[in-house]
DNA sequence: GATGACATGTAAACTGTTACATGATTTG
DNA sequence: CAAATCATGTAACAGTTTACATGTCATC
C-alpha cells in the first residue's frame, strides 16, 4: 500500500492496482484496504484529501507522507522476505495417493495444467501489449516501470516452469497407469 | 492435517512433518495445530488415543476417522486450488525504484539470488539423499511417496527458474547502472 | 542437577475474507 | 428508470503468529 501511494490514490484505485499489475503476487479486498488506509493515516504514514472523480462520486485520496516513505524504504532495505509462500495445490498433489485412483489423479493434474496454461497466456498477453505500446520495453523503461516488468517476467517464467512440470508429471503418471493396468490384467 | 493423519500422529509429530517434507509449500505452528486437532476431533473428522512415546512424555495420538477421509477426498476432488499465492519479495522488487539507488537495488537482488541458491541447494540435497537411500526413486516409488516426490521436483524446478531470473535481472540492472553512470559523467 | 528435546496447551494480537450496508453517478 | 460501475465503509468470522505457561524425560 505504501509503495502504491507514491502517487495519490483512493482505496478504490488501489484495489484496481491489485487487480491489474500486482495480481500475480499480491491481492487485497476493499474491506481490508479501507480500514488499513484509516489506520495508516492515524499513524501518520499517509495523508488524505478529498478529490473529485472523473466519473462517479467524490473520492478520498491518500498519499504517502514522509514518514510513510521512510517506512517503505526501511522495509526495502531489510532485504528479501522469503520462504513463507503457501501453495495450496501442492498440498493437494502431495496427498493425491489417498484417492487410490490413478485416473482421478491424472485428471487432477490435467486440470491443474489447464489452469496454469491459462494464467501464463494471460500474462503473456499483458507483456505483449506492453511491448507493442511502448518501444522502450523492456530495457529502456524508466525505473518505475522497469521493476514491475521484472516481476511480470518472473511470473511468466515461474508459470512456464510449472506448466512444464505438469507435463512431466502427467507423463510419469501415465507410465504408472500402464503399469497398474498391466498388473491388474495379470490377475 | 487430514492428509497427514492417514497414519496416526501426535500434534508434535505433525509439526515435524511441516518442518520436513511439507516446508516448501506449507507451514504451521504448534499453537495452530493443537487447537485444530481438538476442533477436528469435536467434528468427528479425527479420533485420538493416548500413546507412549519412545522418548519423552506420553502423547495424544490422532488418526483420521472415516468422516475425515471423506472430507479429504472431497477436497481433492474439488480440483486444483490456485491463484492466491503471495510472494512478498516480489512486492519488494516491484517498488525497488522507490529507493532511487541502483546500487541498493542490485545488492537487494544479489541477496535474493543468494537466498534462492541456498534453498535450491537444500532441496537438491534432500532429493539426492532420497535417491541414494531408495533405488526405486523416483519412478518406482509407491504412490504415497511418488506424489511427495512430484512436489519436491516442482520446488526444485521453480526455485531453479527463480534463480535464473535473478541472474537475468542482475544483468539488466548492471546495464542500467552503466547507463546511469555514463549520463552522470556527462554533466 | 542443568540443559535440551519432547510434549501440550492457552491468550492476545494480528491478518485476511465474506457478507452486509449504503449511496452516487453514468450509461443504455 | 434499471443496471452497472463508482465509491466507502462495518461486522462477523476464519486463519495465523507471537507470547506465555506448564510439565516430562533423557543425557551430560
Amino acid at each position: 500500500m505504501l509503495g502504491l501511494l507514491r502517487e495519490p490514490h483512493s482505496g478504490y484505485d488501489i484495489k484496481k492496482h491489485f487487480e491489474q499489475s500486482l495480481r500475480n503476487f499480491w491481492q487485497a479486498e476493499l474491506s481490508q484496504i479501507y480500514p488499513l488506509l484509516q489506520k495508516m493515516e492515524a499513524e501518520g504514514l499517509v495523508r488524505s484529501r478529498h478529490g473529485a472523480s472523473d466519473i462517479g462520486p467524490t473520492k478520498r485520496i491518500y498519499k504517502r507522507a514522509q514518514k510513510g516513505t521512510k517506512e517503505l524504504h526501511r522495509w526495502l532495505e531489510e532485504g528479501p522476505i522469503i520462504g513463507k509462500d503457501r501453495i495450496s495445490y501442492l498440498a493437494q498433489v502431495y496427498f493425491l495417493a489417498d484417492l487410490d485412483d490413478i485416473d482421478k489423479a491424472i485428471s487432477y493434474m490435467k486440470s491443474l495444467r489447464d489452469e496454469i496454461t491459462k494464467k501464463v497466456a494471460a500474462l503473456e498477453i499483458i507483456e505483449s501489449n506492453w511491448r507493442s505500446n511502448d518501444t522502450r520495453y523492456p530495457n529502456d523503461l524508466a525505473d518505475e516501470e522497469f521493476y514491475p516488468h521484472l516481476t511480470l517476467a518472473l511470473g511468466i517464467k515461474r508459470l512456464g516452469a510449472t506448466g512444464e512440470w505438469c507435463e512431466d508429471s502427467l507423463r510419469k503418471m501415465q507410465v504408472r497407469r500402464r503399469w497398474t493396468n498391466a498388473k491388474r490384467s495379470q490377475l
